[in-house]
DNA sequence: GCCGTTTTCGGCCCGACTGTTTTCAGTCG
């Protein structure tokens, strides 16, 4: 339901934006858009004091939610509708090809979709148009033969291992004295569009010229003094801007925040007398540069507290950071251990000892081992628990002063709610995950009594990755949230942050809505080898980009405090 | 269309690059 509303002010903005609407209206429809899309909860459950509570939401901008939600549209997107003929706004997606440039392409070639593009690009008719060229011609047939092949974002593992590389690259030159990357990659977002990196040296030329220049460098769709795109051979865009030293903190605030976070800051400057840019912070009257080399800097000087990357998103921190009661964040640092690893004893590619041994090299004090021990990924005699606890007493017996073995399982959550392993084995173990791995999609309603009935079992600590989402492939599962969360507080389930890039599941606005609940979470990284215990970094990420602290990351706690989590007392 | 420690009316963020222009509009982030 927030999507289809969330998506019909987006269209209502972009047609009303072709159209030549009041642009002041049209970024209202667009924040509108965006509010409602990062809602955690179903609109369907608000009343109409809380639809007017959320930002930018006012009277009429609320009576035209409820008639999306009464009848799937609305009478002025229907009416917007009707002014711009259907495919013009499939053109603007195209990027390069903005509002002004796909009407003017309409009346002028009665182009009205991206296939009469292609055909009028084909037979070079669009240079002959005033204010248009050549040049315009064959970018936009450049940026349609992009658009045919992929435009999926890049998973965030993919993206960090390219930006360090690339950051290995310019930190090797004498050039550049400081990069680093900033945008949704520093942000923690799951996916990531483009890659922007900031660096600063003393020659920003030089510093373009050796970017532009990087071997992995595909092509150059945009190059000036001081601001470069490169297109990598994955085909990942590059973002480069060169700043002077005294500006590497505003420009890594402007280039770190979502876009509605700096408008919602810069919003903040003006009222105090201030001009934000990316090249500092400037007292309007005389021009004076009162902050830039630090991000501290800038956010101090408008009365604030600095928000940490992943919390910039203009989700409430910006009245969190004036008040200057922005919560601690979970840390890397701060994370003891983790609670969901596989070994061959299912799916998992190596033994207890090597898991144990590379999660000891990574500073976790404890691990445990959550094999599916159920029949559906091999067969299990009934003493094949008893067999690896045997080899986990042993390893804890080889390394139990550095790192504790643990034994865990995760068990299967079949479409009625029940645990697909008995009750002797769930008691037996040190600590039970309960996921669904089969029949996502069951109805909303059945899929809610079956999670909130398998929650209910007296073994189960943690819901492992519960919305069941797979980033490309797979839909979160729809159920109600807010009656799985309240289960789950009742049951002392703690709710599992898993690490897989793929999942990041809990994801963000979930996480902040089961914190709403009093949740407890554990992030996790469901290693089916070692190298993915190193996973954990991109779960504490989605950790912070959902605000968890740690007090409420279970496996931030020492050995002894998680037992006493686990027995559920 | 929304919103208020300068406002209930009059504002609403900022700058780089490109292409096509002779000073700027369009697009993007």
């Amino acid at each position: 339901m927030n999507d289809e509303v969330a998506q019909s002010f987006d269209e209502l903005a972009d047609l009303m934006q072709i159209a030549g609407g009041d642009r002041f209206k049209i970024v209202a429809y667009r924040r509108v858009g965006d509010e409602v899309r990062a809602l955690a909860r179903d609109l369907s459950t608000l009343d109409d004091e809380d639809l007017l509570a959320l930002r930018g939401v006012g009277r009429a901008t609320a009576s035209k939610i409820r008639e999306v939600m009464k009848t799937g549209t609305m009478a002025k997107l229907e009416e917007a509708r009707a002014a711009v003929p259907p495919g013009i706004r499939e053109m603007t997606a195209l990027p390069g090809l903005g509002p002004k440039t796909a009407l003017l392409l309409h009346h002028q070639l009665g182009v009205s979709n991206l296939a009469e593009l292609d055909k009028a690009i084909k037979e070079q008719r669009l240079r002959a148009i005033k204010g248009l060229g050549r040049k315009t011609e064959e970018n936009l047939a450049a940026a349609l033969r992009r658009f045919k092949g992929k435009q999926e974002r890049i998973p965030i593992d993919v993206a960090l291992s390219v930006a360090e590389s690339l950051l290995e690259e310019l930190r090797g030159s004498d050039l550049v004295s400081e990069v680093a990357y900033c945008g949704s990659l520093r942000r923690g977002k799951e996916t990531i569009g483009d890659l922007d990196l900031l660096a600063t040296g003393p020659d920003p030329a030089a510093i373009m010229g050796l970017f532009t220049g990087l071997p992995g460098v595909a092509g150059v769709p945009a190059s000036g003094s001081t601001k470069s795109t490169v297109r990598t051979r994955e085909g990942l865009q590059v973002d480069l801007r060169v700043v002077a030293p005294d500006e590497f903190g505003s420009a890594l605030q402007y280039f770190s925040g979502s876009k509605e976070h700096n408008v919602r800051i810069r919003e903040i400057a003006v009222k105090q007398g201030y001009k934000l840019s990316e090249y500092g912070l400037f007292r309007v009257s005389d021009n004076l540069k009162v902050a830039g080399a630090s991000e501290e800097d800038v956010y101090g000087a408008l009365g604030m507290t600095t928000p940490p990357a992943p919390m910039r998103e203009n989700r409430g921190e910006v009245e969190l950071a004036l008040k200057g009661e922005l919560p601690e964040l979970i840390q890397l640092a701060d994370i003891l251990g983790d609670l969901h690893s596989h070994t061959r004893y299912s799916d998992g590619s190596t033994t207890v000892r090597e898991m144990a041994m590379t999660a000891m090299g990574l500073g976790r004090r404890y691990l445990a081992i959550t094999d599916h021990l159920d029949a559906w990924v091999k067969s299990h005699s009934p003493d094949t628990i008893l067999l690896q606890a045997g080899e986990i007493a042993a390893v804890n017996e080889e390394f139990g002063d550095k790192i504790t073995v643990l034994q865990g399982v995760e068990v299967d959550i079949g479409p009625e709610g029940t645990l697909a392993l008995p009750d002797s084995i769930l008691d037996s173990v040190d600590l039970v995950i309960a996921s669904i791995h089969r029949r996502y999609g069951l109805d909303p309603e059945a899929m809610t009594r079956r999670v909130v009935k398998a929650m209910q079992h007296p073994s189960v600590n943690i819901f492992g990755h519960p919305t069941g989402r797979w980033l490309g492939s797979r839909e979160a599962a729809e159920f109600d949230l807010t009656e799985v969360f309240a289960a789950a507080k009742d049951n002392g389930v703690v709710m599992e942050i898993n690490s897989n890039p793929a999942r990041l599941d809990l994801k963000d606005d979930h996480i902040r809505l089961a914190r709403e609940f009093g949740l407890k979470f554990s992030i996790n990284t469901d290693s089916h080898n070692p190298g993915h215990l190193s996973r954990m970094r991109l779960g504490v990420g989605m950790a912070q980009r959902g605000w968890v602290t740690k007090p409420e990351t279970i496996n931030a706690l020492p050995l002894d405090g998680l037992r006493h989590v686990l027995t559920k007392e």
